[in-house]
DNA sequence: GGCATTTGCCTACACCCTTTAGGTAGCCGC
DNA sequence: GCGGCTACCTAAAGGGTGTAGGCAAATGCC
């Protein structure tokens, strides 16, 4: 009985991987079982079940977001690092749609403080060094352009802008100019 | 053996209703016999199958909310529009989480233009009309003011803005000043 | 190197959801 | 009040989740 080898590093890879090619929502304990040539019921070893396996897959987006967020912010500033910033978050999704649906899945509040998300909330707070915004206009802001990534991106990755001119390249590059603008034109309250 | 009254409508409405109690992606078709006391099976005389099921709660509330946003907009110009678009999302997402979810369930080209898609799309041009743009800047702006509704909604549902100060309803509101300001200064390229 | 322990993967099973096929009971028009 | 349509049923197959218990491969100990 030969031995495939599993632990739940592997196996959380393996499901980010899987996410990537097949969505997400179909990442199942059964389909990545097979992956493996293995049956499902060996993989509950490694993994409290299957909640805890998309939980893993989301931490795994979190981090390597954070990572690359804040390889790309280094050394940048202002209206640099808020484009920086911003394609990393696009690139990503559209490199990895599975892994970007994941660590959109909602955590619960100690798991998600316990992974990167305060990295995220520090990086996006950092862009705004380069703008004079005070408290609490800052917090606004940083809601505002954590809205704006996400949103594009979700709306890009489902398709909203495919079959209409201008392309999605052009409108990205406006937007962050117009971001941009808008930071260093705070409106007062 | 007494007869439910099942019909496609009523089936859908009632998925709606379970979709905002219990979360767009808890909608089965199991889960929606069991609230007509009805076998699953029978269901399918009225759905084609469970992904129709979601296709037509999708579909109802894309045009519930384009309905909501039509009488919003009626009557109302510049800032005033854009604010009472945005509420109309926000409201309609807090109301009904699952519906809100559910219009955002991927739907095919043409059952998306089928539906109220295309209206949704002239009314966020619509608001613009207050505003000095000319193309392509307003489809940018559309672009934009898409995502971030999308996003900033879809980040206060997932708890995003829950624990910390300033709260949510505060952020919305200089959200939307925000991009008034950013409408009324969109930089040239 | 032989033996015990640990551990990795197995089978078997129970339960739920989806979907198809074919059957029966209620209701409507005549 | 009878025929036929329709609404709902039972049965069953297929797949995902998760638990319990078993055997065999790897590991550790002398």
């Amino acid at each position: 009985m030969a031995r495939a080898g599993l632990t739940t590093e592997r196996l959380v890879r393996a499901g980010a991987e899987l996410a990537d090619e097949v969505g997400f929502d179909q990442v199942t304990v059964s389909a990545l079982a097979r992956r493996f040539d293995v049956k499902a019921a060996s993989l509950y070893s490694h993994l409290r079940n299957s909640q805890d396996l998309k939980t893993r897959i989301a931490l795994l987006a979190l981090a390597e977001l954070a990572d690359r967020a804040a390889l790309a912010l280094a050394g940048r500033a202002g209206k640099d690092a808020l484009a920086a910033f911003a394609d990393v978050y696009r690139d990503y999704a559209r490199e990895h749609p599975g892994r970007y649906a994941a660590a959109r899945f909602r955590l619960d509040p100690e798991t998600a403080a316990a992974g990167a998300g305060v990295r995220h909330a520090q990086m996006t707070r950092a862009i705004l060094r380069g703008y004079d915004l005070a408290e609490p206009d800052q917090t606004h802001a940083v809601r505002l352009l954590g809205s704006v990534f996400h949103g594009y991106v979700s709306l890009e990755l489902s398709g909203g802008f495919d079959h209409s001119a201008p392309d999605s390249d052009t409108s990205w590059a406006r937007v962050v100019d117009a971001l941009d603008a808008l930071l260093r034109n705070w409106p007062a309250p």
